[in-house]
DNA sequence: AATTATTTGAAACGATTGTTTCAATATATA
DNA sequence: TATATATTGAAACAATCGTTTCAAATAATT
């Protein structure tokens, strides 16, 4: 009986986190919403329920994204030492092809909101320790195995690569240099071999 | 002849540095940076220009701030490694007192603002050239006195360090703990001992 | 072909946006 | 004390904000 939807969900959601991505959260109004995506303010409301949630939404097909980068890594990486630097590498051809310089969609969405929006910043400190996890396990592994050493216990070493990946897409924004950005994964990892 | 200005400018600008730290750019408005400040909106644009230009203001005050920090943290350092140790913990209090989770007000810029206004970005450049010199001669002035080793270039331990201290904003929006915090230090500095 | 459920487009909602205007107020100098 | 200059407060500016409304359009089911 029901009409169906016109357009690609997907497309929409893709060219709605684009925008946010490049303007942030209070930077993107509906009118720019509206326009991108083609649709009637109307329908977002009908099919997303508001900004908000919309940017949630956004958030969330980004982070997706993210850990099937995360998961490609680890299939690939020959040991779990290989597969944290696999994962920084990963992020290159993003940080190098981002000429707008937006950065990180969700390490912006950490600066701008993580202080105003309660439930974005329960969000945010999920996949903040989802990702934790994914580099303690994998610390964890590499230290049995013998390929990560074992001078601090896994965890330490988690927060501090987290540290660093961090400071790694903060860096990207400005920093386009590839050498220079090997090089900082390559120190960076020299801690834990 | 002409009437003095009634309010203390350092103070005005302290307090509206504040609410563009918690909220942001846009996501401030002239009616907070009014109420919070006390003063009329039109004294504002008298006093300050713009709603833009203010919040330019507020970083410069805000840069000034850090640079004073990283000045104190050269002159009582024993040696120039010491010196990044110290600048590294002179932000401990700051991120751990930081209850509400405002982070670095310099890197909330670049993350919002930093591909959104060119004179920000310029400054952001600015900034972060800066900050790259400084580390870079703190590591040159290490290689030669010997704390630091010289297994690669001051230019390219510069860009580790600098990306270490972003993350290290980054991570201290949601990590408060101690001596997490500094085990990231340690294992950040670790790498040009 | 008639019915039913849903989406769509256009318009409008009140509220708020950043900014400007201007008369009233206040003060340092002459 | 009179004058000149600057600041102040209140109001209003047009524009835009996120959101809602509702009739017209649409398509799958009966």
């Amino acid at each position: 009986m029901p009409r169906i939807e016109e357009f690609d969900r997907e497309t929409v959601l893709l060219k709605a986190m684009n925008v946010f991505w490049d303007k942030g959260y209070n930077g993107t109004s509906m009118q720019d919403l509206a326009e991108v995506t083609g649709l009637n303010r109307s329908s977002i409301y009908n099919s997303f329920g508001s900004k908000l949630e919309l940017y949630q939404e956004t958030l969330k097909h980004y982070q997706k994204n993210g850990n099937a980068r995360f998961q490609k890594a680890l299939v690939r990486a020959e040991n779990p030492l290989h597969a944290i630097r696999l994962i920084f590498e990963s992020f290159l051809p993003e940080i190098i092809g981002d000429d707008r310089g937006k950065g990180c969609f969700s390490m912006n969405c950490k600066a701008e909101m993580g202080n105003q929006n309660q439930d974005l910043k329960k969000w945010l400190l999920d996949t903040q320790e989802n990702t934790l996890d994914v580099f303690q396990d994998l610390i964890a592994d590499g230290q049995e195995q013998g390929t990560i050493n074992k001078k601090q216990d896994s965890k330490t070493y988690a927060y501090y690569i987290f540290n660093a990946f961090q400071g790694f897409r903060m860096t990207g924004i400005f920093v386009k240099d590839k050498k220079i950005l090997q090089q900082i994964i390559n120190n960076s990892i020299q801690v834990i071999t």
